[in-house]
Formats: C-alpha cells, structure tokens, sequence
DNA sequence: GCAAATAATACGACCGGTTGTCTTATTGTG
DNA sequence: CACAATAAGACAACCGGTCGTATTATTTGC
C-alpha cells in the first residue's frame, strides 16, 4: 500500500517539476527528458502516468494554479471585515516573491496561454478552467469589499476581476523584459488604491 | 544592383512568414526549415541571411511591430482635434482584426515575452524596445488627450498608457483561451469611455 | 496455505523524424 | 580567373513516442 502511494508520488513531482520548467523555458522549450532526469524517472515510464506530452500540460496548469487560489482563499477567509486590505496583502505577497525570482517566470498560465493555447485544445480548454477559477475567486473579493464600501458599486465586481487579471497579466510580461516589478507596482496602486476605489 | 536588392527582399520575405509562423505556433514551436519552405529559401541558405535562429526572432519582433506604429501613428495625425476619438477607431479596427482572425494569434510581442524574455536575451532587449516605442506612441496620444480635455489630467499619461498596454495584453490571452472578442470589448470600454475618462 | 498463472507496472533501448548549425561545393559576377 | 554569394547536404543532438522485456503484484486453483 505503500506502494499504490508511490504512484501518485511519482505523478506529483512530475508535476511539480513540470511547472518549474514550463514556467522556466515554456512548453516547446521544454523536453520530456528534462522533466524525467529532474525527478529520477526513466523515459520509458513517462506513459505509465500521462497519456501524453499535451494532456501532462493540461495537468500541469492546473498543479500550477492550486496553490495560488489556497493562498488567496486564505487572505480572503480571515480578513478583518477588510477584504481590500486582504487582496492588497496578497498582491504585495505575489510582488515580492516576484523579487525573490529575480523577474523570473512570471504568471504559467498566461505564459502559456501565449505560446500553446492556439495549437492545443487541450490545454486550451485547461487554461480556460484555471483562469476561470481564479477569476471567480476574484470576483466574489471584490463582491466582498463593495459590500463593505471600500471598493465602488458602479461597476460590477465581474468587470473588475477581468480587468485586474488582464493588467496584472500584462504587467507580469512587462516586468519579464523590463526586469523591474514596477509594472506590477503601479498595476495594482492604480487599480485598487485608484480606479476600482468609490 | 537588381542582386542587391533581391536580398533585401529575400530578408523581408523571411521575416513576414517569421512574424506570421511564430504568430500562430510560437518561437519553439517553430522550425526554421518551415520558415524557409514557405518562401521557398533552401536551408542552407538561411545563414547567408541571418546569424542565427535568435537573432532572426530579435529582428522579427521589430519587423512585427512596425505596421502598428504605422497604424497608430496614421490614426493620431488626421484626427479632427479629438485624439481620444482617434484611439477608439484604432482600438476598434484591431478587435474587428481579431475577429477575422478568429480569436487566433494576438500579439507577437505578448506571446514572445511570455515564451522567451526570460531565455533569450537578445530576444528581451528586442521585445523591450518595440514595447517602448508602441507605449510611448500611445502616451502622446493620451496626453493629447488630456490637452483636449477628453482624459482625466489627476493621472499621468505614462501611467495611463502603462495601464493600457497591460490591460490590452491580459485581454488579448484571455481571448485565446475564450474564443472571444468580449475580453477586448471590455477591455477598451471600461478604459477609454470609463476609467480614464475626467 | 502454497504454488502456479495472470495481470500490472517499470524500464531502457530504440523508432523515425526534426532541430539549429556548419562545412563543403557550386554558382554567378567583375 | 579570382572572389564573394548562395546552395547543398552532412552533422550531432534532440524530439515525442513506442517497443519488448523484466520485475513485481494480484488472482486463481487445489
């Protein structure tokens, strides 16, 4: 029984090494082999726990996104009567680990959206899920601070959500060639301290 | 001299199938040799043109962006003093653009940062100068704006066009993986007749 | 309860094809 | 004929994927 664990063992640092380098070299830029040898797996095996190249990417965006909407699920359950200050705070959060990557990676799934979603469906599809989940996580925070009065009632909190992936999305690839997180910076000062603000 | 110029033309053949190829299946998604077959260049060739497989996705990028400097430029000159006005139209052509193309593509520039800023340094310095032209392009625009009275002034241009750079790629990702212009729609609207707006 | 039969998984060699790049041969031109 | 520009083809490395086999589990028969 220890055993029928190992599997999923195997399947789980796969993963997480699937996300390391995908967020690295991208999805063409990076081999099979690499992801096997990172995690002592022989090549042959590789079939024994994903169909294929594709469907292991379309797991792999949603290994990659898990963890961030536990993080932000956290902020947002034991936030004060401040939902704002709960997404600013993770934000902030995202920003520095942004430092600590050294403008590194940026965000898997808009990565990929860029370069795979075009020419597989599959992952297309699993993208759509990911952002999907995210979004919604998003929406219902801000649903949360405009009952609260610190987020305007003008616009609805879906409006929002879309608007704040899409320019942090944008600000995230403008910070990969500028090597600065300033993008980010004033993304999120202009969003929530500003535009989004009653 | 007719010889002289059939290089240039050969180069120039090159880099339209390149903005095109990479456009639709990424930069290592992309063969050289497929490149060459469409503008039927024997292979061998291909380094009597370009250095390397980098260099030509460098010069790519430029080759990419100069249409819509051209386009957006075009658009701020004959404005009837109503510059904001003249974004909207330029804005509106290109989501007519993305409908044609079928909600494929998007933008070379966002696909490329995403893929290979943080792999291919020569790649980044490129993508790093098409984007400041095009963002500085569209800050006098905005601030032409603000001079017309059409665009709040308690907001810098900069951080405006920033704004919309950012905003415009994320809903550009986002149409990918939607198989819609509505991201775009959004996008724009809330910027230009919203946000932004005095 | 033990052994034989069967199923499931692990594995490394190997598949045909393609990659970007380079060396060598050929061509065209002054 | 000299000389540069172009093309041909070779090159090793690598790609995603498949193969038969070896090892390990599980089931079966008695």
């Amino acid at each position: 029984m220890a055993e029928k664990n190992q599997k999923q063992i195997n399947r789980e640092n796969l993963l997480s090494q699937g996300v390391a380098l995908l967020m690295a070299q991208g999805y063409h830029g990076t081999g099979l082999k690499e992801i096997l040898d990172a995690v002592n797996i022989p090549k042959g095996s590789f079939y024994n726990y994903f169909g294929s190249k594709e469907n292991f990417g379309a797991e792999v965006i949603q290994h990659y996104i898990e963890p961030f909407i536990q993080e932000l699920s956290g902020h947002m359950q034991n936030n004060d009567g401040n939902a704002l200050g709960a997404l600013a705070r993770y934000y902030a959060e995202l920003i520095e680990g942004a430092e600590k990557a050294e403008f590194k990676g940026g965000c898997l799934l808009g990565n990929l959206m860029g370069e795979i979603s075009d020419t597989s469906p599959l992952c297309q599809a699993s993208l759509q899920v990911a952002v999907k989940r995210y979004r919604d996580l998003l929406r219902t925070a801000l649903q949360q601070a405009q009952e609260q009065g610190t987020i305007r009632t003008d616009k609805s909190a879906e409006e929002m959500a879309n608007l704040l992936v899409d320019s942090w999305q944008g600000a995230l690839l403008r910070m990969k060639i500028e090597k600065s997180t300033s993008p980010l910076k004033y993304c999120i000062d202009n969003l929530l301290n500003d535009l989004f603000r009653p």
